[in-house]
RNA sequence: CUCCCCGUAGCUCAAUGGAUAGAGCAGUAGCCUUCUAAGCUGCUUAUAUAGGUUCGAUUCCUAUCGGGGAGACCA
């Protein structure tokens, strides 16, 4: 990565490198030094200058230019041949253009979506979900060991509510088609009369034959692993976090309930564990009792060193909660949540709450009915986390069609038409599989001389951004980034395409050295794609 | 009442405290005898309000207004 390279150069480790809009302050600049001046009191302009020299003096191949602007920044351009070796670069690295070892291997775990086995996915899962699951293959690629994970909250009174629901007694909550599909459905099951029961088996069916068949199928979402919460209950894991509990004194008994002194390591109160019996209801672990155990699991058993938990808005006082336990225990590692802000539901300007109890939501299945996987996608991903989101299902179908995927996506299909039609009229010499055509290129490496019009060293501009979209979204999880990345890309491309005819006959060297563009291109594209999780179409 | 998130162009969204606040859609005027016009080029429009910190604020702090979420022996 070039940018820390100039890092380097600079010997500042905290120095941030941005890229200035306005191409008069050069590729790269940096503003390091004018915090440097502030904390040492001198002045700016004659430390940049001094900075400036030193690294003349080092020599180097990178740099064209290397300026002071008032009032203290240092702005790099680059020099043209560098830009023209990154083709080559990209061509050699291929589907691994783009990879990075920020992660060192250290093991992250991603655990995302995890909604409850009670009913359909909404479109906050959706939401949540492409967030997930996208921000596990950025990790990926900047050199983490990912595992994604879904707890399923197949245990606790949730799960009594459905099978309450499912029985249609008084106690019912849920409501929907697949309430009474279920219903019919376990006839047999109905006999017992048990809403544990039935709720527990109405829970397995919801998870098999609704949620992962739409994870799988329709999302095209892999998780490594389904943790049950039922079976941390069932091998004692709860208990055993209980009673690490109880035995560092961090327990205490109230009201026939059992209580957590969450307040000791930073939360607003203490929270309740073990639920009293009252009003008919047994006693039940509360939500936070297995989910301190799953924690527990995550950073202890399976020694994860990062843990982030994707969730709504409407978790985010529960962050408190499971900090204090990861606290209380010792647990070591990193745990960071990460708050995606609600999707409300909007019809005809209306808002609509999405209700399970009345029956009033869209699902993402009736979402990914309507509109095609890579749109979703796309919609939902351009988005920050922190945005809250209106969602209108008519709007979206009919802007589905004006959908920037497509932009995206025609860029890709162009380059393919060019290099097919390029194999065709016999470029280079060997002609065949684009595959070929890629080593053939690396021989005429000389070529790469030729590239020199704006649009493209443009282009190829776009290209080296690569390494550092990933590596900032591997920091800071702004997974919107990516598809901001790809139109910024692609527009470059478009251009490319408008001003510099790709196959000329007449100059067969300039051509072999466009199509090396394209193919670069194409490669920084389809991984971008692949990261999105969004195809990669030949033709449109 | 307390806490969290948000307020940017007609609409949907960007912008590690940086230099001239960017895209897409919509509107409008152009560009195909030439590799895909699902494209390119031009024009038009924005930081909720009032203070503060700073060389420099959309970003940080305070207050106000407006919208969303949380505050349970629910998850």
């Amino acid at each position: 990565m070039i940018r820390s390279q100039i890092q380097k150069l600079l010997n500042l480790p905290d120095a941030a490198i941005d890229r200035p809009e306005n191409p008069g302050f050069g590729d790269y600049s940096t503003n390091a030094v004018l915090k440097l001046a502030k904390k040492e009191g001198k002045n700016p302009m004659i430390l940049a200058q001094a900075l400036v020299q030193k690294i003349l003096v080092s020599d180097t191949h990178i740099f064209s230019k290397i300026e002071v602007a008032s009032p203290g920044f240092i702005n790099f351009t680059l020099s043209n041949e560098f830009f023209r070796q990154q083709v080559a670069e990209i061509l050699k690295a291929k589907e691994n253009y783009g990879a990075i070892n920020i992660g060192e291997n250290k093991k992250v775990q991603v655990e995302f979506i995890s909604a409850n086995p009670t009913g359909p996915l909404t479109l906050g899962n959706g939401r949540g979900g492409f967030f997930g699951d996208v921000l596990a293959n950025v990790l990926a690629r900047a050199g983490f060991d990912v595992k994604r994970e879904y707890f399923v909250n197949d245990a606790g009174y949730q799960v009594e509510v459905l099978g309450h629901s499912v029985l249609k007694d008084e106690q019912a909550q849920y409501k929907g088609e697949y309430i009474d599909k279920l219903n019919k459905k376990f006839i047999c099951w109905l006999c017992s009369k048990d809403p544990k029961k039935v709720g527990q088996k109405a829970a397995k069916y919801i998870l098999a034959k609704m949620l992962q068949p739409t994870i799988k199928d329709r999302m095209k979402i892999k998780f490594d692993e389904w943790v049950s919460e039922n079976s941390l209950r069932l091998s004692g894991e709860t208990d055993e976090v209980l009673q690490m509990l109880k035995a560092k004194n961090l327990t205490y008994e109230q009201d026939g309930a059992v209580w957590f002194k969450s307040t000791q390591f930073g939360d607003d109160k203490d929270r309740v564990l073990i639920t009293s019996a009252k009003d008919g209801k047994s006693a039940a672990a509360t939500y936070l009792l297995p989910d301190a155990a799953y924690h527990y699991k995550k950073f202890v058993k399976d020694k994860f060193d990062k843990v982030i938990n994707v969730w709504g808005a409407d978790h985010h006082g529960y962050i408190l909660r499971l900090q204090a336990v990861k606290k209380a225990l010792d647990m070591p590692g990193e745990l960071e949540v990460v708050i995606m802000q609600l999707v409300r539901l909007m019809v005809k300007g209306q808002e609509v709450k999405m209700s399970k109890r009345l029956g009033t939501y869209i699902t993402l299945d009736e979402l990914l009915e309507e509109i095609p996987l890579d749109v979703a996608r796309f919609f939902f991903l351009m988005r920050a986390p922190n945005t809250h989101m209106d969602f209108d299902l008519d709007l979206a179908k009919e802007q589905s069609q004006k959908n920037p995927v497509y932009y995206v996506q025609y860029a890709y299909a162009r380059i393919c038409s060019i290099l097919r039609k390029a194999s065709e009229s016999g470029f280079p010499p060997s002609g065949g599989v684009r595959g070929d055509v890629v080593s053939d290129y690396k021989l005429q490496a000389n070529s790469y001389q030729l590239l020199s019009h704006p649009s493209e060293l443009a282009l190829i501009k776009q290209l080296i951004r690569l390494p550092e979209i990933i590596a900032d979204t591997a920091t800071d999880y702004g997974v919107h980034r990516l598809p901001q990345y790809s139109m910024d890309l692609v527009r470059s491309f478009h251009k490319f395409y408008e001003d510099c005819k790709v196959i000329d006959e007449t100059n067969k060297d300039l051509t072999v050295a466009r199509l090396a563009l394209c193919e670069a291109t194409r490669i920084t594209l389809k991984n971008t794609l692949d990261l999105m999780g969004i195809s990669a179409p030949e033709k449109m």
